[in-house]
DNA sequence: CGCGAGCTTGACGTTGTTCAACTAGAGTGG
DNA sequence: CCACTCTAGTTGAACAACGTCAAGCTCGCG
């Protein structure tokens, strides 16, 4: 399979996350080799919940939302955010072979697509790798797993200031989120109506403690809002 | 470290679960010989939250369950169940070095401790060991994943079916509850007060959906549960 | 200028929690 | 063996929190 055009080599990669630093140079090499680079635009599905696993992406500029879709299909329920520099599907490997939950670009996006069984084989001959991937794949579910109980715990407010601490404290890196948000997408990742987000945010911009022109949302008061996410 | 009196070799350990089969049997003996073997009695902590990871515990005999306390305790979060032949902690491996819920018995148990440092240096060494590892990881927080978005998403009666479903084949292997939960263990395990759990129950018994009786839960209608968790 | 998608707002109904009182059963000490 | 107590379970009524509905608004775009 031939590389795409403009495709860098893996080992120059500046971006890569911490589990391929315990590759050997020729492992990286294979990745690089069989590696494919493609671009998506925003709004566009880079996985489809319920499809097979053909890979790992690597998401190496832009950001993504994870959601489950719900069986009679509504509102969905966003999982997680990307951001650049973050393996995407580490948590379907070694499974049913099935994706899990819809990837969907929030911005344009570059993505490096690594065979599912290329990276599988990978860590069966190389622990130190796996003991890498483990570690990512620890650290990210039980953040998942600690953010909905989170949730479920609390009341609208505490659930919007969580969400939105953890937005700039995991994926922005910034009190100024990087992305725009639809009302619904944060209802998606707090579990509750639009309006009612609507109505939140309202109270949070009277009482300052967020901003929100144009819709790129600015924290203005971290330490209220996470007196208010600590509350419920 | 002794072994403990009793203690019986896990190279001959019928029940030990899928990953330690890809040990060596030399790599097994060093558990085998490092292993403390302890007992707990009905309600007595394994591990509690905030304290450090000293060791993976695999579970001999008995049922635990496993919850987050939250920061202003009151009510905690039951976050799943382990039954005979799981083992209990592998998502705090390779992490912070903290303990990420608290396990309590729900009867009588006897665990073998495995040494946190042994168990991580296997990993590094043996590749295939740890993709075991990540197959269990992963299954195991996904369906734990699942399960928080599913109830968050339906209402009560939909989140009482769908946590006796997942209890009767995930946990206890059958459609009659191998071990006595309160109300309030169901409460924590659904997310909603233990009163709404009694009103829920009740109907539920009065239209021979399930038993109660000594507060052994029997399921006498899995289909019309299925309904009734599908539709929310 | 008109259309449409997403946002906003208020009124209203439902759902589920809270509170408080009561009951049942298990364990304890006289 | 009988009070006494303590905990868990049960029930009903009042209340609060949220979602739903319906209407209007805004803004970008053809």
């Amino acid at each position: 399979m031939s590389k795409a055009p403009g495709s860098e080599s893996c080992i120059e990669c500046k971006n890569k996350s911490g589990c391929f630093e315990k590759l050997t140079e020729k492992e990286l090499q294979l990745i690089s080799d069989s590696k494919l680079q493609i671009k998506f635009k925003k709004g566009e599905i880079l996985r489809k919940q319920g499809s097979f696993v053909s890979s790992v992406l690597f998401l190496k500029e832009g950001f993504v939302k994870v959601y489950k879709e719900f069986d009679p299909p509504g509102q969905n329920a966003i999982v997680h955010f990307h951001k650049p520099g973050s393996l995407i599907g580490l948590m379907d490997i070694l499974g049913d072979n099935s994706v899990k939950h819809t990837v969907v670009a929030l911005t344009d996006c570059q993505v490096c697509c690594i065979n599912i069984g290329l990276f599988e084989k990978l860590l069966e001959e190389n622990g130190k790798y796996a003991t890498e991937v483990i570690r990512s794949i620890n650290r990210i579910s039980n953040e998942l797993i600690d953010y909905q109980l989170e949730n479920n715990h609390k009341q609208l407010h505490g659930r919007v200031a969580k969400a939105f601490l953890v937005l700039a404290e995991q994926v922005f890196m910034s009190k100024t989120f990087g992305v725009y948000l639809s009302r619904n997408d944060i209802a998606e990742f707090t579990n509750m109506s639009s309006m009612s987000v609507v109505r939140i945010l309202k109270e949070f911009k009277e009482d300052k403690l967020i901003d929100d022109k144009n819709g790129y949302i600015k924290l203005l008061n971290v330490e209220k809002l996470e007196m208010i996410s600590k509350l419920g």
